[in-house]
DNA sequence: TTTTAATATGCAATCGATTGCAGAAAATTA
DNA sequence: TAATTTTCTGCAATCGATTGCATATTAAAA
């Protein structure tokens, strides 16, 4: 049942007698077609069942319109919103979306990257692994002469087109504000350092305490708490110092945040009174913990909704000097229960 | 500096003063090649940096390694949950993914599934959007001979591969539940029923209901109560009726749960104790709520990897009399806080 | 050594749509 | 009516990889 062969253009010709190339030009909108013929174009494809066989199509045209994506997951909650922004947009175009997951796993976003090299993407749109130690595959997109676009992790060295956050700011505004609430030891949950986001966030962090004249404390900075398990045991560490911080600021994940919140409910420690706790990302639970938690709203479908935009103004333009440009969005501080201490 | 032209087999073969032929052959696996030749190619094709065209292949080969994907919304957990599970199988099998988003409008699920034909997809998934009213492009998938499965929302009446939760029998299970709890009165928040799910889920609470002996109040079950905001609107009817619900099963998803949890607390109507709570698809937050939610977990991830390898089963198998078949996955009650009366 | 089989490579067609060029037909202008 | 322009259609090449058939070379068997 499964191998009957499509229809194509030589038949709706050889059915009219006309040449093919009648039958592309009547189907397609530009050149000069008989108005009558086109009709009769039309109509014989529909009663065929005439379905246009875009490989042929692309093929030939040397373009796909199609974009790449490649992300660490697509099951988590950032990178899903992200690619619904950007199918939203490249819907609109009449684009297609191939999706990888690299699972945070070098190896495998080097394949992904390739495979998409190999199907002739117009496009590839990337946030990098976890364990990314190098970005030879991505030089090689660029060598391809493929569109490059990079997107919240983001291999700074590399000049490619890039849809960022203000992570920096974003982390300083957080930090800003516990001390504002009177927090005066703050510790920092810092993720994966060889990701330039958290080298960011991590400056923030240190900008803010040197603007408001607080010490740095390196006992105070947890490498890796990523996860709510990891980020339950190092508050559980965090706490039990003599000389215990008053807040965390988890810029890792929600989920790390949460992980305090958790023990700190353990422990009998109050939130936000004794301990002010702010996460990173505005995942939906954050809202409906008790008490809520402080995030950072990263607006990702707004970022898939950049990089899309992105790709088409390049596209659309020509331009021969493609001035290798950022977009960076300016995420912005929820400010919830777990650390507002002081009456507004 | 976009317009470099790609390395071809033949440039390699002109390299090497032999015919593209023998460079292809090279390249892949089976035919007969001098071993010293096939080195030589090798190395030339790795110096010259070719990457072999998908799309040429794919034309000649008359099938694409790819497979199309069609749900409501890709960033909704369940969803993404079950592409992330259906790209871990594909990706070991050298797959691609091509992912359309339907947002719940029949008439972009039309155009992504059209699109997905054109294109050559060996296989479409697709779970239905809300707004179905009729199948015909469903019909057609089948028609041009492309592989068709259908996950959760299924169309039932066509004749197709599915992957489906038992949702009847999940459905009972909670309310069987329920009732064991000591629950009498119990409502429920029902979805669209033209969805075959949610016709199931209301089947398993009304064979319950039969089962138990207790009877079934129209005014307990409500309509389209799918969003945090209509479940908390239905939850304040409800429970303002004179002779009110004790419990509550909002069959349409967790979110409608909570705003049931969130309508409760706000009358101070005591969880589990007054009001029992059930929500479906066990989503991250339902555990961290207060009390935790009661819930249905669907084994998404699991979901998507039964959809895949159904798929690859089929494909390899190159069966003839390939019959309809239906993978159902038993759903788990997953029994918490909000609907716990007795003690264990 | 001759015959047969196995191995290597080339030739040319194929997948299906697109498009530059050329000639024919129709419409417009002189 | 002749000259020019515009519209329509066909021819054939192209995109890049694959493969059946044919031929040449080498290895193995008789």
């Amino acid at each position: 049942m499964n191998r009957k062969k499509r229809v194509t253009i030589y038949d709706i010709a050889q059915k009219l007698n006309v040449t093919p190339s009648t039958v592309s030009r009547a189907l397609s909108s530009g050149g000069y077609v008989n108005s009558t013929t086109r009709q009769l174009v039309r109509e014989t494809a529909a009663e065929l069942n005439y379905k246009p066989n875009t490989v042929a199509s692309n093929l030939r045209m040397g373009k796909t319109k199609t974009i790449g994506v490649v992300v660490p997951r697509v099951n988590q909650n950032f990178f899903a919103n992200v690619i619904a922004g950007i199918e939203n947009i490249a819907y609109e175009k009449g684009y297609s979306l191939i999706i990888c997951q690299s699972d945070e796993q070098h190896q495998k976003e080097v394949k992904s990257v390739n495979t998409l090299i190999n199907q002739r993407v117009d496009c590839i749109v990337i946030s990098v692994s976890a364990d990314s130690y190098n970005y030879d595959h991505l030089q090689h997109v660029l060598d391809q002469g493929v569109q490059l676009i990079q997107f919240d992790r983001v291999a700074e060295d590399l000049d490619t087109l890039k849809v960022i956050n203000d992570n920096e700011q974003a982390s300083f505004e957080a930090i800003s504000h516990l001390i504002e609430q009177g927090y005066k030891k703050i510790a920092l949950l810092e993720g994966p350092q060889n990701l330039a986001i958290f080298r960011q966030r991590k400056n923030g962090y240190l900008r803010a305490l040197k603007q408001y004249n607080l010490p740095v404390k390196d006992a105070f900075i947890v490498e890796n708490a990523w996860t709510k398990e990891l980020g339950a045991a190092a508050t559980k560490k965090l706490l039990s110092l003599k000389n215990a911080p008053d807040a965390i600021f988890a810029s890792t994940s929600d989920f790390s945040a949460l992980g305090v919140l958790e023990v700190a409910s353990q422990l009998k420690i109050k939130v936000p009174s004794q301990l002010g706790i702010c996460g990173y990302s505005n995942e939906a639970f954050t809202e409906i913990t008790s008490p809520s938690i402080t995030t950072i709203d990263q607006f990702s479908v707004e970022m898939g909704k950049a990089v899309a935009n992105l790709f088409f103004d390049q596209a659309e333009k020509h331009s021969i000097t493609t001035a290798p440009k950022t977009v960076s969005i300016k995420p912005e501080l929820i400010v919830r229960g777990s650390s507002s201490r002081k009456k507004t």
